[in-house]
Formats: structure tokens, sequence, C-alpha cells
DNA sequence: GCAATATAGTGGCCCATAGCCAATATATTT
DNA sequence: AAATATATTGGCTATGGGCCACTATATTGC
């Protein structure tokens, strides 16, 4: 190495210049909490942008053969402990400006995962849920912003045409409750009859439970869950969203 | 320099390992000649993998600061000659397997373009179109042929709910060429009338011509070309495909 | 206990439209 | 002029989404 330039050194990698790519995985990670789509944040504590929110996510790590799933599966799980959720990539942004320390590019990721506590035992005080409005609306690290707007984009689109939307519930839940569960996701009421005709009729659906108290009034509803071996069908092309 | 070790200055740069990643743009550029589905290949000229067909692509020159979609739009430009494509996005795949010379990340996008005459000189005798079926029965260099595959699968999905397909022909064109392009594209036959009331009732396309020769007999048909500035509508979902 | 209220689930009509297939229109070929 | 070939349209039927009211079953308040 000592008789080399950086150029020289920079070239013998296949670098044709002193940029260096870094390589990311960002995840915008949605549930419904609260009857209200929310996005999972955290606060940079290092440069650059500390103290901003943003995406969880990382730099993939270069000395392991894992595919970029993987890489995602794993800080999902490092986040929120969920295992099996819905996962899927869904843009890859990169350019020279995005980041201060040089040319960047990142792989974006979209999970729904039902509402989970996160086990913030005390010192991760770094990470929470934001309501999806109130996320857009903070001070964003990077190109976050636009990223999470992306993923927002495709989570609207998907919902419109699959029930991908079950995810964001913890099973077992009620028609009710997965009916506005899609109108928070779609941004716009449904019919409840069209609703459940469609819903039913797809087949992904298991009648689990008999009632529930649900703290209230009014007739018990029915409880189900996601069935056994249904979860490709998920992916199916059903239009729920009227007059397409 | 001449103080560091390959580690620190590697890690100067936020690389945290000897290897660099590569990133790279590859496109599947699809059109419909003789009726039927073609890509875009060309022969590698150099090792690794010399000799094989690949998707057209290359490196992402990291001294200019361009967006990964402006990047594949030169790429398509500098194969095809063709501008005003459809471009988009389809997946970004990276490990440290599927490149010999280290780790890397290649973005594929998919372009769909009117059949247009390479203007192979000469020189270049290393890019053809092949049929899609043809392609994939090629030993394609690196992960290609997957790459080609799940370009294949969106084009098709695209297909199925939206006017995309009207891209790949040379306007002006008549609505049973247009039919024909969507049922090869999609794999299935569709029918004549559903088809033609689905087309029209959309509002993309301009009646421009009145007649066709088209070598033939029968009654000449009506021309369409997509209609000014009905370019965004192409995207809006339309449902072409018998029974969702 | 009974009426009022609240939520869950269903019945049923209307209408848009996809599927189907035949009829009509307009050209060339024999 | 008839046969043939392709384009375009007409029209019927069945499926299914939009709509809204009705029934079912619980709690709350008197």
């Amino acid at each position: 190495m000592v008789d080399e330039t950086e150029a020289e050194f920079l070239r013998r990698y296949n670098i044709h210049d002193y940029d260096l790519p870094l390589v990311s995985v960002d995840l915008a990670i949605f549930t419904l909490r609260d009857q209200r789509l929310q996005v999972l944040l955290v606060e940079r504590g290092a440069h650059p942008h500390k103290g901003r929110w943003a995406l969880p996510g990382g730099f993939v790590d270069l000395k392991q053969d894992r595919e970029l799933l993987d890489t995602a599966r794993r800080k999902l799980q490092e986040k929120t402990g969920v295992r099996t959720p819905h996962l899927e990539q869904v843009v890859s942004v990169g350019s020279a400006s995005r980041d201060p320390r040089g040319w960047s590019i990142t792989i974006l990721f979209m999970a729904l995962i039902p509402p989970v506590s996160l086990q913030g035992g005390g010192a991760v005080d770094d990470v929470r849920w934001w309501p999806f409005a109130d996320a857009c609306a903070l001070p964003l690290a990077f190109d976050h912003r636009e990223l999470l707007l992306q993923a927002r984009e495709r989570l609207r689109n998907k919902t419109a045409y699959t029930l991908l939307p079950i995810h964001v519930l913890q099973p077992p839940f009620t028609l009710t409750r997965l009916q506005q569960a899609f109108e928070e996701l779609l941004g716009e009421p449904l019919e409840k009859k069209s609703f459940r005709r469609r819903i039913l009729s797809a087949d992904v659906l298991e009648e689990v439970g008999e009632d529930l108290p649900e703290g209230g009034r009014g007739r018990p509803a029915l409880l189900y869950r996601l069935r056994r071996g249904a979860e490709q069908h998920v992916f199916s092309r059903v239009v729920l969203a009227d007059r397409l």
C-alpha cells in the first residue's frame, strides 16, 4: 500500500473515482394503532443528521453474502421482534447528493405488521411509532420523507387491489375492524356490504371465535383470522375501491 | 496514505471490509416485433462471462450526480436511440455472489419501446433482439435470466391492469394490432368486443387515420395513436383480463 | 322487565359492464 | 357477381358492485 496513490488503490478495487458507494437498506414499517396508520421511526444518534428522525435501516454488511430481503428482514426483527410479516421491496434511490458522506444508494422496503409494543427496556427510547401525518411533518433525515411518501403510495395501491392490509391487524379481528383498517390505509370510506362480499368471497379468512365483548354494546361480532395456507392468496387481485 | 493500512483507509471511506460494492443498472428492453415479444440483449465482450448474452446496462458513474432513472434513460438511448418510451424501475438485486468481482448490486429497469432497427452500422453486431422464449433459453451472464424473468412478470402484471402495452407499437396502429399486442404480452386471448369497449372507454386513444392498406384484404381498419396529454392515463387501472 | 340504543350481519333491487356470438360493413380475390 | 377476409357494431345474458333498508343480538337506562 505504501507505493500506491489513493487513486491507484481505488482503481485496484474497480472504483474509478474517490467516491465509494454506500449501500443501505431502509424500512417503512407500517401498522395500525388506535385506528390510525402509524410508521416506525428512529432518532439518529450520530452524524450526519444527528437528532433527526429517520426510517430504520442501515448499511448492508458486505462481508456476508446475504440477499437484500434477508438484510431487511433482520433489521425489521431487530426493531420490532416481528418475524413473519409482509415485507416487500419498494424502490431504490441512489445519487451523490442524498448523503453528505458520498455517493450512496438505499433499497427501500415496506413492511406491514400488527401493532407491537416496542421492547423499550429503557435505553431504546430513540425509536417510536408516529402517526403517518405527523411523521411527514417532521424534518426527516436525508431523503427519508420522499422515501416515506413512496412507501405510502405503494401501500395505498396495494390496499386498493389486494388484501395486504390484513397484516396490520392483530388476529383475531372482526370484519368491522378490518374494514376500518382498509379505509384508513386507502383514505376513503368503503361500502359495508360490498366489502364483506369481496373479502369473504376471496376465501382467505377463517372464522375463529364466536364472540367479542369489545368493551361494549351492540351485537357481538364474529372473529376471523387469515386462513392457514392462504398467505399467498392475500396478493391476489381483489378490487375493493369503488369504481376503478 | 503511507501510515494507513488498507483496512484503515477503507474505514475512512466508511467501508468496513475489503469488498467494495459495485453498482450497476440493467435494462430489460421489450418490444413487439413480428407479433412476438422480443427483448434486447448484448453479447459481452469482456470478462467475466465473456461471450455470453446479457441485459444491456453498466456501472453507474459515481462521479456524476445523476438519478438512477437518468442513468437508465441514457443507456436506453445509447442502445436504441429511443428517447421517450416507458421506463420503470423493477427491482434491485444485490449480493456477494452474483458477480465474481465482488459484492455488487444492480437496479433493474424495464423499458417498453416500439420496434426500432438497431443502428447497427457494422461494428455493433454484438447487440440484437431476441424473442423472449429464445432469450430465456440462452445461458445468460450473471443472474440476468432471473432478472429477465422478473421483468417479464412485471410486464405481465402491468398488461393485465394498465394500458402500457400501447408503448410497444409504432403509432399509428389498428385496434386489432393493439389487441394482438395485449394478447402476446398477457399470454392469453382476449375477447374482441370487451377489449375494444375497455380501450375506447379509457379515452386515451385518438383516431388519426382513416385507412390502412395493410398489404391486404378485408375492410380497412381505423388507425389510432395515444392521445396527446393522455400519457399519464396509460397508468390508470384498466382491467382487461377476463375474470380477475 | 321493557324501551331505547348501539353494533353486527343479511336481503334484495338496480344497474353497469364483461362475456358471448352473430350481424353488418367494406375491402380484395377469383 | 360471388366468395373470402378483415373491421366494426348490435344485442342478449349473467355476474357482481352500489345502495339502503331490514333483521339480529347485545348493553344501558328507566
